[in-house]
DNA sequence: ATATAGGGTGTATTAATTACCCTATATAAT
DNA sequence: ATTATATAGGGTAATTAATACACCCTATAT
């Protein structure tokens, strides 16, 4: 409900987890606090909104931007917290966003790393003691990130144009944290039939080469988000099953 | 991030979406606007924070007392819009809320109509045309109620205490806006073990009584919510699968 | 030639999902 | 008492999806 509003000082902040794939590992990029409180601290990537005329979204592509000098990135609003305690200088409303960033080398996200002062990526595995409710907020992101992957092809986001099923693989055994079956898996991304195969391999490989997919989102979104045939909707109550041993 | 608040003034509002099972019908418990713009619109209760030292949860649990006179209702945050252009005035910025109520009679959802002038329950069907863009929020709402309520006991909370397996299907089949099958249906619902059977049977109805069962939170949170047993993680892009046929 | 590192595959078992209809029981009307 | 009516309640076979499991292939480097 939405009335007389003369003028409101809209004044709130994005805070912004941000997730890549790299040498392996899910990490995420953080930014040291050069003051106080939690000086000194890791906390998530953000800022304060502050123009009136500038939209949250565009403001949370701003800080992704500012930081890796990528545009274009997915992102996805998660959570909206605004306790009165959450800092001590009063109610900070702080819209939080996740993003998934494609690391295409070491290089580049080297280069990524450095963009900013006091910026860097750090392994999710072990994350804690982060300023303000970061730590939480981060866990609950990582833990939808978790969930979201199972049925929706966000994970593709972290990878190369192309890539091989072995490195698909790999990420969702380090997003999951568990080893996956190779040839159940297989069967079962294929299965999809979101993949095109590209008929190319690896090259510069000390092993055989494997062959590289791309991920078809035109035929996802045909398949799926033509809406009602994408629910096929069911059952109270359904854990995502599992695809367990490796 | 969060820096040199130097007491803020944080302006922004609430929506509610409150959904409720009456008569056999998914509805939603509306306002009629009496002021422009929008003037005789309905629109998604809801209202300004100004309080600074109010929460939002305890904003969202207000605009429902205020409306319903319930309390300790179901509530989840579920997305905030904040685009600049939502509102004549300037940026509003609406944290959007969805809540479940129990009716338990036609009776009581009378009384929760009335406490508020210009309220209305509303079946979902073919909702349009609302005020600001809250059409699309509601849409937005339904469809993640619909999702949510494969995988989440949630729908418990629209039914009375006790229940039978009937009236729990007839709320699902409302909820999907599809028929299930009964026999599949009771199968898989007491399969999952989360409903205790109360050994008792409906009383005052011209027809065979049937069972009356309950929602055993304790054994389902056991079950379910001892996380990393509850997500058996698994493979990518996995649809809900569906309970075909009535 | 051979060691290394990963690529790529099939089958059997079990569990979940789907399709499908008739009998039992309570009440109301006659 | 009889009958009509409205809903409760249940089982099985066919199909599909999930799981467990192990070996040979191939490119490169030495």
């Amino acid at each position: 409900m939405e009335i007389n509003l003369s003028r409101p000082e809209s004044v709130f902040a994005i805070d912004c987890v941000i997730l890549g794939f790299d040498e392996g590992e899910l990490k995420t990029l953080l930014v040291k606090r050069s003051e106080e409180p939690f000086k000194g601290y890791w906390t998530l990537p953000g800022c304060l909104v502050v123009d009136r005329y500038e939209s949250i979204d565009d403001a949370a592509a701003h800080v992704l931007y500012s930081l890796t000098g990528l545009e274009g990135i997915y992102m996805e609003q998660f959570y909206t917290y605004a306790d009165v305690d959450r800092h001590a200088d009063g109610r900070v409303v702080s819209v939080a966003y996740y993003a998934m960033v494609r690391l295409g080398s070491a290089r580049e996200s080297q280069l990524i790393a450095s963009y900013t002062r006091n910026a860097a990526w750090v392994s999710v595995l072990g994350i804690s003691g982060f300023a303000f409710d970061h730590t939480m907020l981060f866990e609950k992101v990582l833990k939808k990130v978790r969930r979201k992957v199972l049925y929706h092809p966000i994970a593709f986001e972290l990878l190369p144009e192309k890539f091989t099923l072995t490195q698909l693989q790999n990420l969702y055994e380090v997003i999951l944290n568990k080893k996956l079956d190779k040839r159940n898996f297989r069967k079962k991304v294929l299965h999809y039939q979101i993949l095109k195969d590209l008929n190319e391999k690896q090259k510069d490989v000390s092993y055989r080469a494997a062959k590289l997919f791309k991920f078809d989102r035109e035929k996802y979104t045909m398949m799926f988000e033509s809406e009602n045939l994408s629910y096929q909707p069911s059952p109270p109550i359904r854990q995502a099953q599992g695809m367990e041993k490796g």
